[in-house]
DNA sequence: TGCTGGATTATC
DNA sequence: ATAATCCAGCAA
């Protein structure tokens, strides 16, 4: 028994997986900095198919931890200074991810301290450093709980953010009312 | 080896 | 509406 989701949960259709990770914790422990925590209200999924995925022109450096077995970290550095935290799907071999795209944070923190990819990973201290990482292990710095956090919510599924492919799929799914989501508007 | 644009954000 | 800021990916 454990209190965090494990690589079946990961690995498994992107689709599917990304929503099921609303309302559940991630928890990350940057051994040299203080251990920060928030429940995910926002997220975006990206398969292999998908012109707007890092993998769908195959396998490279940057995407490499696509194509592992599910419930590894990938993150990416982007606009020269942000970095975004994803988790990966489907089975090894298979790419996929899930964008986590906004965090709440309890406590006397502003409710918009992790409203972004960028933003979230400023707050949790994940750098590079933390890329391609297993997050099922037991000892492992990233973990997200198995416990959802949220009761009686609504899910709202909407197109994603920020890609400007003209065909584009409606991938993002976020938490009803939620004020710690990235962007008000759908 | 050089160029281009991006799964963003804050500010104007 | 646009600047900030840099590197992966691709063309050559």
């Amino acid at each position: 028994m454990t209190r965090f989701l494990k690589r079946p949960f990961f690995e498994r259709d992107t689709l599917t997986v990304a929503p099921e990770l609303l309302g559940r914790e991630i928890i990350f422990n940057n051994t040299k900095l203080k251990k920060k925590k928030g429940v995910i209200v926002e997220v975006e999924a990206y398969t292999k198919d998908d012109p707007a995925c890092h993998a769908s022109k195959g396998l490279t450096k940057r995407n490499e931890p696509m194509f592992g077995p599910g419930g590894y970290s990938y993150i990416y550095f982007i606009y020269g200074m942000y970095f975004c935290l994803n988790f990966v799907t489907e089975v090894n071999g298979v790419p996929g991810a899930v964008l986590i795209r906004a965090l709440e944070v309890s406590g006397n923190e502003d409710e918009r301290i992790a409203s972004g990819p960028g933003k979230l990973c400023m707050y949790l201290n994940i750098t590079k450093d933390y890329n391609k990482i297993d997050c099922c292990r037991e000892d492992s710095p990233l973990v997200i709980t198995k416990t959802n956090l949220l009761k009686d919510f609504s899910i709202v599924q909407t197109k994603r953010v920020g890609i400007s492919h003209a065909k584009e799929h409606p991938w993002r799914w976020y938490v009803e009312d939620n004020k710690s989501v990235s962007k008000l508007i759908r």
